[in-house]
DNA sequence: TTTTATAACTTGTATTTACAAGTTGTGTTT
DNA sequence: AAACACAACTTGTAAATACAAGTTATAAAA
């Protein structure tokens, strides 16, 4: 699987388009049959790059009209927030890495069941806090299997994309995955990191990523301050 | 749009073998090429049936070996919900009618945006209450617009989903939606709804589901209370 | 002017065919 | 017995083609 398909480039190319600003929302996009011309490429090709860009949420497609773009909606990794007061984007959007990436065995206590690999190969360790608008609002932590990362503990994570070094530097990406949420009372230690006010609970979230390699997930715990902003997600 | 498309049919039956049980969590599925001759389709179809099962979370497909069936979870609605405790399946679930479906205007200070036509439609109004194991966890508002829907307020909503009510006697299918997330601190109603403890937060949620009519969306509120159960989701 | 029919688009569904690529068991060879 | 090669599966990608069904603009008819 060396050579990247064509439907999977198109995609690349519209999905840049998209989120540059070349088409705009609301806007229709090329005709099937006119990025069949564009990209000599057959229909059910073009047609299987528009569905993954539905599946995104990128696009919408009407019978008999076209595919409509929609708004995109500024993203932390794979997740989405809104502000609550405003449509305004997010703005502002900055990392902190509080404990940088090390090695380490699983904890005792781990919330996540493991495959044996993962279990033997032990794990990547790394806290991260994300401020929108120089305010905290996305404390989150996170295990990777120790395969597969030659190194990856002696790079800069600062303002980069944990998904975007996977993919760049390691070929893996992620494609789907499972997540568990609930409204918690915070811990001190939560509400200190989120300078969260009294009372104001958090919205506490599990997930699981599954990735395009076997026995490499990737697993997190977040700690989100829902004051001021939302997760937000469409399907 | 009167008669069903083959590669839905398949979809359906697939479906129902799998959460009734007929394949287990782990099995894989007869092959694409088997189906073909099974339901006497072509691979494409065949293929376009199993990749809305992805789509659904109920199948998980490998290369090389087929496809495999996934633990599937319990839905409220599109929603899924998991015990925090143990990995046993959600039962007892019971629907209570706390407001029959009545017809209004919209709110004034409704959340979410309309179009013309929803606006000047008018809204069906209804709340419920839903108990997991003879627990409240559950409490949704929901507002849809009054057209396509003739002698809707006469019926009878116990124990029965909204979503089948419109899908067998409307034929008003959900095709997707988007939604926003928060943890907040219940109010007194809330609170009595619940039966909150003192201090605990619920997950505060706001939907908007797209239907295959236009104009036609489904606006709901929820509040979950996440003490003992989480909100779960596949992706 | 208004209404209606039609033509020219759009996406949706489906068939048929072909080969590539990953997985697994079965042999044969060492 | 262990290692290797291969055949027989599996799903993934892609072409060429056809017709159905929904949308919209245009032209003809009332």
């Amino acid at each position: 699987m060396d050579t990247i398909p064509q439907y999977r480039k198109l995609y690349e190319i519209l999905r840049k388009h998209i989120v540059k600003g070349v088409y705009k929302e609301g806007d229709l996009l090329p005709s099937e049959n006119e990025l069949c011309a564009a990209y000599e490429m057959t229909r059910p090709t073009v047609r299987h790059a528009l569905e993954t860009l539905v599946k995104d949420g990128l696009i919408l497609k009407k019978q008999g009209k076209g595919s409509i773009v929609r708004k995109p909606s500024q993203n932390i990794g794979i997740l989405s927030i809104s502000g609550t007061a405003s449509a305004v984007g997010v703005r502002y959007l900055k990392t902190e890495i509080l404990q940088k990436p090390i090695v380490q065995t699983w904890p005792g206590d781990f919330e996540f069941e493991l495959s044996e690999l993962e279990q033997e190969s032990g794990c990547i360790y790394m806290e991260r806090l994300r401020y929108v608008e120089d305010e905290p609002v996305f404390y989150d932590i996170n295990h990777l299997p120790n395969i597969f990362l030659p190194r990856i503990t002696q790079r800069s994570f600062e303002n980069k994309s944990l998904f975007e070094i996977l993919r760049k530097n390691y070929q893996i990406e992620v494609l789907g995955g499972e997540q568990k949420l609930k409204a918690v009372k915070p811990t001190v230690k939560i509400r200190q990191l989120l300078h969260l006010k009294p009372g104001q609970p958090v919205l506490y979230m599990e997930r699981k990523l599954y990735t395009n390699k076997e026995n490499f997930n990737i697993y997190s715990t977040i700690y989100f301050n829902s004051e001021k902003h939302a997760i937000f997600g469409s399907f």
